[in-house]
DNA sequence: CATGAATTGCAAACGATTTGCAATTGGATG
DNA sequence: CATCCAATTGCAAATCGTTTGCAATTCATG
């Protein structure tokens, strides 16, 4: 995949992007930079597909979105979202940048609306006043390394 | 699909379920009388796979299953969860049950352990020290319907 | 600028979920 | 209890997101 000479990542990120790569003797490829530029871009999380969409011109293989974004989420430069409406969503962390961002979905057009603080309890009451959304629920789920797996 | 004497819901749910059918015009199958009884059963979410595997002796399809489970999931009976590991799961809600379940779950053997509170904030510390499972995190998202759909 | 390992494109494989359709069944009615 | 029709099922094929094997290509490094 040709890179374009408008096309680059913020110097910061392809500097830590190609130091991160680097790292584990990966790679920084013209797929790689277009991928987390577009990430970068767009502060919603976007599917592979999506991705794919946004990527200039000079577009690279959707089994190469899927590997990119895979290897960026090792990297710990992109924040995968499993929303439940059956395309994984993918998100830039910014340097330093948390990686606990919320959304607020649709359940009918699938319109995802960011949101910026992360406790529940009062939260949820809070969103609805915010949103304009109703019949608002949230899912809350855990993850981590079980005790027999450690 | 035929139903064996033993197999039936509890006397309530049974009763519920069907109260809640004729509601809508649809109608009491052993298919979806026996997945109730699945569900029921087992308190931890189930693919639809695995409801489909412990249905008795005499099955029905894959196919059943999974528009049963839908239905169900619509009566407002069962609830689903995506985890985000592939397949979605669905848990028996009891009568006036809270659907607010939330789940702590093992990146590596996918093992499902259900969590009894739903706070946040001091939650994940809390998880954390029950439970044994190293390198928790977890994720929240919210559902509603935005004010375009409405 | 040559070399080898890493990466890509392509196409096929995969697993979960959905769907069309003909055959079957539940349940309301007479 | 027999009948009838809409609802349901089984079956197979279609979809959709995601993964993978492999040969051709590209990056980094000497």
């Amino acid at each position: 995949m040709k890179l374009l000479p408008s096309d680059r990542v913020s110097e910061a990120d392809a500097c830590c992007l190609h130091t991160r790569l680097r790292r584990e003797s990966k790679k920084l490829t013209g797929a790689r930079r277009e991928i987390l530029r577009v990430l970068e871009k767009e502060s919603r999380p976007l599917t592979n597909k999506e991705i794919f969409q946004l990527l200039p011109q000079v577009r690279c293989d959707l089994a190469t979105v899927y590997r990119s974004v895979q290897l960026l989420e090792e990297l710990g430069m992109v924040k995968k979202f499993v929303l439940g409406d059956g395309a994984a969503r993918h998100a830039f962390i910014a340097e330093g940048g948390d990686a606990h961002r919320h959304h607020l979905v649709c359940t009918q057009c699938q319109k995802i609306v960011e949101i910026g603080e992360c406790i529940v309890r009062e939260l949820e009451e809070r969103v609805v006043a915010r949103s304009n959304f109703k019949a608002v629920t949230h899912r809350l789920e855990f993850f981590g390394v079980c005790p027999a797996c450690q």
